[in-house]
DNA sequence: ATAAAAAGTGTATATATTTGCATCCTAAAT
DNA sequence: ATTTAGGATGCAAATATATACACTTTTTAT
């Protein structure tokens, strides 16, 4: 169902910007944007994305996606530097279309892929052009948060 | 106390050689080893490992250690599709996305193509996706049985 | 078109997990 | 030796999460 793609993507939004630690919590957001359900759709959703609760570092419980688990484990340390190799981003239909310096498209998808977004169903990378195939109903404005999210250096671009 | 460091070793071996889904489960492997405590005690032992639980791609929920999750997710979905290189297929669109282990698309792709279905107008190969374009009007299904038809081994997979 | 199967959800409930409080234990300080 | 402080733990209760069942909607097959 068209509604049920859209409410995940609002649900991962919130995941990956606030530190969610129940799913009442979750629900009480979701509400407020006016996505009305219950708590037990809820858990099904995270279910299906893969969304686990895991013991911060503050004592809390928070609510993390998968894609996000390493990240948020190694305190970030690690730099994209394929990312060096980004040119551009544009959209034809419904299908993003990223143009790298030659040779950088590959490893730029690798990382897109290993986000583990679920916007994003997949990417097929040549030697300067990533396809990246979005999931139904997802925006471009969703992509390119998505990115950003990935690539927090490309704000500034993208915007 | 000295049993604490024990036990927390104890928990560590199980959640890595085991698939445990809930406290309870993981209490009794516990106990068969000699540890006698409560749950209430292990679910603080948990958060003190910073263990977390996540749906495996099973539609099961296991626990994982934080230091794992990598790994997990990693082989989690290799594990289990063994055929050809070939792990999954998805759409986006009217466009099919097979996802395959590394290095394996292009060859997969040309077996696609060399079976010269109608219903598939072409496909693209990058390292480890294949974007296949059906002719228009081809469902879902038809694409499935296609692709059924090629490789008799994915039947169960996809069906 | 119609039947059959599958997917999505709410409700209520079962299960599972976390936590407040009291207690006990150990170790350091007096 | 007695006191004091902090960690560890059980118990019971509070919270939180998952799921069986019934029902509806959507998709797929005939």
């Amino acid at each position: 169902m068209k509604n049920k793609s859209k409410r995940l993507l609002a649900i991962e939004k919130i995941i990956n910007n606030y530190k969610i630690s129940s799913q009442e919590q979750l629900m009480s957001r979701l509400r407020k944007k006016g996505y009305n359900y219950t708590q037990a759709t809820l858990s099904r959703d995270l279910k299906f994305l893969r969304v686990s609760k895991i013991p911060d570092n503050q004592g809390r419980y928070i609510y993390i996606l998968s894609g996000k688990k390493d990240e948020f484990l190694q305190s970030g340390d690690q730099k994209n530097l394929p990312l060096s190799g980004f040119l551009s981003l544009d959209f034809a239909q419904n299908l993003a279309l990223i143009k790298t310096h030659p040779g950088y498209a590959s490893s730029i998808a690798y990382l897109i892929d290993r986000a583990g977004k679920f916007e994003i169903q997949g990417t097929i990378a040549g030697d300067d052009t990533i396809l990246l195939i979005p999931r139904d109903s997802v925006s471009k404005n969703d992509v390119k948060n998505c990115l950003i999210l990935i690539f927090p250096e490309l704000e500034d671009r993208l915007r």
